[in-house]
DNA sequence: AACTCATTTGTAAGCGCTTACATTGATAAT
DNA sequence: ATTATCAATGTAAGCGCTTACAAATGAGTT
């Protein structure tokens, strides 16, 4: 019959089903505005005529996509995979769609993706930190997209936030160091720019150590993006410090885990001659030797409240409440009193 | 005045810069199809009201939505992360935008995942390896999807493929095993039902051993999911065995990093006591102690290639050309000829 | 029997954009 | 002066879907 070589719409069912395009429409959507014999009848046309609905003419005629954006700083390792994974089921659970893509930690690049997802239709977005451009939370608003930030909890800011937060999670950990009897600390940061986590994470150390009234007000300081190798350098260049540090604090635990590959390649013991310790407590954290002291995140649960929160927002059972999320440390066998030679 | 609250629309942009939709359009798609006078005029204008396009009118009107979409089995660890990233960036570099997601190793999921991109009007899919239904082929046939399958490579199968040779790049790894003096040999695979990756690197294995013309026909082989917890399990269960075997060989890096947890906790050394090999060289490679054998996948490759090969494909450049990715044998740590004493 | 009301289905407008085609006005060629 | 040509812009159809509203049908009420 020289059947038309591109897909089947709506119209091509509803011929086939001896219908108009509504009631397929309605088969489709409220199965239950239907009669029974009907129905049976378009569903077989869809099933013979394999049809898929066009998306897009849904999105045109409902003003809704059911879809979510999330603008997450990278990929390229493990530290926002799980919580996205979890982020992602509650969405699936809720009936909508997950659209990510990264930033690089580029905020220019993050400017370009908003507008790409809010352009694409999508219903809400999820952004990882506060620390952004203004002009950015009003195009939200000016486009009505309902948005969220996650990793990083601060009930004052413009955005709601589903987090933790992130200087007392860090400053709980500086107390154990310092309980553990370090007094020379050195940090190796990610890079404090633009982002908020990276920053209240030093805060957090600066404040544990004030809260303990010392004398050490300032302590050696890296900046350098979340990569192995980069805490590998770090943590090398630290060691030439005078007088070395006894302990490394670190960013997350992907810095730590090339500090503590550094250690073993410049024949450092960990925790003997130097304790490391990490934070977000990933999968890696409990593999690398010796295994992490770090600040546990509990980054599903964050992920599935947050999809949730978010999912509230977009279908205005919510105008945005914010979550706290517990962390806490874990020990393990990075982090020892300093070596009792002095 | 009363502003409408609503986004704007090209019909704003064309009120406020007092022309016809017609121009506002050929502003923003071919600017030079346009004089420079009235094109700063609307420009202005799509500034002052920040204007942005509404994606599925664009897509609904052009039949294309610059769109890849891509199915991985997991984004929970790092197997896919690197070369998505790089598919991801040349995808952007091409014009096109990258849709993940991720299908939990279910064939069901991911059919399901298969129609909702091809609905969401992707002009091309990324598929990671070749085992599916034939109904999954037919389906994007008919939908004039191009589609391209990745971590894979078969000239002869029914799609494209940009990968590499699974069976060979561990069949080079066992004879290196080999070489070493291993002969009581054992295997943690991945699930193999559905994964051609996973069967063909089992079979690489008795290729190896075929092709030594050695006695050992069969040898213990367990099948479990891609997580640590569940290579650490198995390798309890493997050194359990008697006679115990002197090496085992992992499906990939997660499943060696588990080995190697586990191996620490028995206080059995490696490679001194037992050897362990990995697959897929990602950075936990590189930081488990001992830093894994393994074989080495240039992701990064892989993942441009593919994109770059799709989108010729979703231009009508090509109709889909195979491409081997060469991989090879990292050597480390993890694997030493097998302990002395018999 | 006449009427009301609910249920099922159809009709057609409209979502925001692109683009084929029509129109306009200016310049060049005759 | 007249006409052909071309560049810049406008007009309007249509992409595939949903849904307000209308129409038709049938059941229950009085």
């Amino acid at each position: 019959m020289g059947k038309n070589r591109s897909a089947p719409t709506l119209n091509d069912v509803a011929k086939a089903a001896g219908v108009s395009t509504a009631t397929v429409s309605r088969c489709l959507n409220s199965p239950d505005r239907v009669i029974e014999a009907t129905r049976q009848r378009v569903m077989q046309a869809v099933e013979s005529l394999r049809y898929t609905p066009n998306f897009a003419a849904r999105v045109m005629a409902v003003k809704r996509s059911f879809t979510i954006g999330a603008i997450i700083p990278t990929m390229d390792n493990a530290i926002f995979a799980r919580g996205l994974q979890a982020f992602q089921d509650q969405l699936r659970e809720d009936g909508y769609t997950l659209l990510v893509s990264s930033s690089a930690y580029d905020p220019e690049a993050e400017r370009e993706q908003i507008r790409t997802l809010v352009a694409r239709g999508a219903d809400g977005l999820l952004l990882i930190g506060h620390a952004r451009e203004p002009e950015i939370y009003e195009y939200l608003e000016r486009h009505q997209v309902p948005s969220l930030v996650a990793w990083s909890f601060e009930p004052d800011a413009t955005k709601p936030s589903v987090g933790f937060n992130n200087s007392e999670a860090m400053c709980e950990l500086a107390r154990r160091v310092l309980a553990a009897g370090h007094r020379r600390i050195a940090l190796i940061s990610g890079i404090t720019k633009g982002n908020d986590r990276a920053q209240a994470r030093v805060a957090g150390i600066q404040q544990a150590l004030l809260a303990e009234g010392l004398a050490i007000k300032k302590f050696p300081l890296i900046e350098t993006p979340y990569e192995i190798d980069k805490g590998a350098e770090a943590f090398a260049r630290l060691m030439a410090l005078d007088p070395r540090p006894t302990v490394v604090m670190c960013g997350n635990d992907v810095l730590a885990a090339g500090a503590l590959r550094e250690a073993q390649r410049l024949n450092i013991s960990v925790p003997e001659q130097v304790s490391v310790t990490g934070f977000d407590d990933i999968e890696l954290a409990g593999i690398v030797h010796p295994a992490l002291t770090t600040v546990h995140v509990p980054h599903r649960e964050m992920g599935r409240k947050a999809a949730r929160e978010l999912v509230a927002m977009v279908e205005g059972r919510s105008l945005g409440k914010s979550v706290c999320i517990n962390t806490h440390v874990v020990t393990r066998h990075s982090l020892a009193p300093p070596p009792a030679a002095e």
